[in-house]
DNA sequence: ATGTTTGTTTTCGATTCGCGAACTTTCTTT
DNA sequence: AAAGAAAGTTCGCGAATCGAAAACAAACAT
């Protein structure tokens, strides 16, 4: 079961057989596979990642908690992972920029609740 | 094709028998999928995954292509993975936020630069 | 209202799968 | 070295699943 097939297609409003056109299959296999009515085969279903730009793990709902949740402060320190924007990186100056940008509009935002 | 299969069953010193076994399925089907001779359905590649305890994707050889770099914008749509700070995920305004605001002062700099 | 796009469901030929069984190779024991 | 066991490979076939055309329904547009 596929849940986030339809999700996936909506965000770029695309119909089914559009996204069929795209990964190569007839409307009704892909109508299939967004239904549940049956499952992909393994190609199809790395095709299917590819196309949006996605992993496995996700189109499964497999992505842990852990593996989902990327703590900004740890991506400045340990620099396992690497954000980019417009197709240049982020670097350690604009990142910590915005973690300091972000908590003061937190603290604004919380400020003004209070009042 | 499953390469890992191997390394992953030699990794646990297990026979074919062994792993066919804990994954409930006969030894000729598991060596189906182990050489190659066939694919395993979905709900099989996720038992395997589920066994050795990694996740589909690295089954599959995709594991650097879509974790190392993370694009915001694909963050922003596609909400595989969540960014967030202090404990608190960053939500969708936070997050385009980070966008404008990284944009504006690259975009700043630039300016600077050419004076 | 009529035609068109979109989505759903059914049907069936074709493909793929699971697994028993037979076989080969490797390891173990004597 | 021979015999037996364990491990790995391959084949064949009934069963299960798949892909896509086609018919249908629903929403949209002209």
């Amino acid at each position: 079961m596929l849940k986030r097939l339809l999700e996936l297609r909506k965000n770029k409003n695309w119909s089914m057989q559009e996204t069929a056109d795209r990964l190569g299959i007839a409307k009704s296999t892909y109508a299939g596979y967004e239904s549940g009515y049956r499952m992909p085969p393994i190609q199809a279903l790395v095709e299917i990642a590819d196309l949006y730009e996605i992993t496995v793990d996700y189109l499964l709902n497999r992505e842990e908690e852990n593996n989902r949740e990327l703590d900004l402060i740890k991506l400045l320190v340990a620099e396992e992972r690497v954000l980019s924007l417009d197709n240049e990186p982020l670097n350690r100056e604009e990142l910590s920029n915005f973690i300091a940008f972000t908590r003061v509009k937190r603290q604004l935002n919380k400020s003004i609740k209070e009042m």
